[in-house]
DNA sequence: CTATTGGTTGAACGCCGTTCATCAATTAGC
DNA sequence: GCTAATTGATGAACGGCGTTCAACCAATAG
């Protein structure tokens, strides 16, 4: 296969993925139509699938952009606030983590949203992105407590990130309880900061 | 209409709901059909349609029952607590809404897998329901914090409820993270210990 | 006994994701 | 430079979905 032609077959997959990233972005992951995706990449519906499994594969590409993006926006949080005390930084990057869910709601939603519904494994960029997010709160941790035994701070760990998960989750789902950004960070910092 | 039409059409809607929420039960939100349904229900799809104005309204009944159900068990289990201290009965119903959600998988994920697609106003029951289970955790948190201002304290209630369902959530998701219950009562109590 | 009402029926509609025989274009061999 | 082989692209077609609606029928009212 020749440059030129291993260069298109690229060009097509990257414009399908980025193509889903903003219609998923745009009008979220139920939006999302392989014939409205062809149409808009100017090409056949079956060629989605010479590149593709299926659509959910797709949508996982666009998850691991998503994921690499949180994971960026989360990371310079931690460095901005480098200097602070562990509890601030703490607070910190969970404000980050809010302000991303919060700017890109259907992509952040989709993250969440796909896996549940494929039956294959979890791919391992997924778990390592996690797992990424996971040790950004277990240093500061760390610090915290520095006598509490590798297994509880693990513990620890995975109970604070799911506390502010839900925090945001059920803080942004207008639907339910949904309330204006500003308190969202308070609940954050009001659980965060009890943390003795 | 007579007492015996009457009769028959309730008997209908009530079959469809109970068989809906048998299909939720055993496997999932996503695998309800409305042709399946008709086929176990003995009656015609178009049938459903006279009862409920789509699927997602027949869900939205099977949800009120879930919801009504998590409400007795959290209150049953505020209830046995009732003599204990404040903190504790916190844990306490935090582990019975652990275990609901645990033994009632499919079911307990469907009140939030639903109301974020339909785009009607979320009804009025479920609001009050949601009260419910805030109003659970605000009373003890008011004993722990006499002196906190009402508006901080109904935050504190959201952030805290949040936390666990969070908790709850992607403890339970063993596509992500998922742990052992015990290891998840443990993350409850950790983060509910700490508020000081 | 007839007219009317209102729940029930199931074929049909439009949309969906996915497939696959067919096509077209590029590459490899000579 | 020509032919054969390969491979991505095509889009009509398939099966399945939620939902609709003209036709049907059983029960009620006059």
């Amino acid at each position: 296969m020749s440059d030129a032609t291993k260069a298109r077959k690229a060009a097509l997959r990257k414009k399908l993925i980025e193509l889903a990233e903003a219609q998923i972005a745009a009008e979220g992951l139920s939006s999302l139509r392989a014939r409205g995706l062809a149409k808009e990449a100017g090409c056949a519906v079956g060629a989605i699938y010479t590149h593709f499994t299926d659509l959910d594969a797709l949508v996982l590409e666009v998850n691991g952009r998503t994921f690499r993006r949180l994971g960026s926006s989360v990371a310079a949080s931690v460095a901005a606030a480098a200097d602070q005390p562990p509890r601030d930084r703490l607070i910190a990057m969970s404000h980050a983590y809010l302000h991303f869910a919060a700017e890109h709601a259907f992509l952040w939603r989709a993250l969440f949203d796909v896996e549940m519904s494929a039956d294959g494994p979890v791919p391992q960029w997924y778990l390592d992105a996690l797992g990424g997010l996971f040790s950004y709160i277990a240093a500061p941790l760390a610090e915290l407590f520095p006598d509490m035994p590798e297994h509880e701070l693990d513990l620890l760990t995975r109970a604070l990130f799911s506390s502010v998960h839900g925090i945001v989750l059920l803080g942004l789902e207008k639907r339910i309880s949904g309330v204006p950004l500003a308190q969202i960070e308070q609940m954050i910092a009001q659980v965060l900061s009890r943390v003795q």
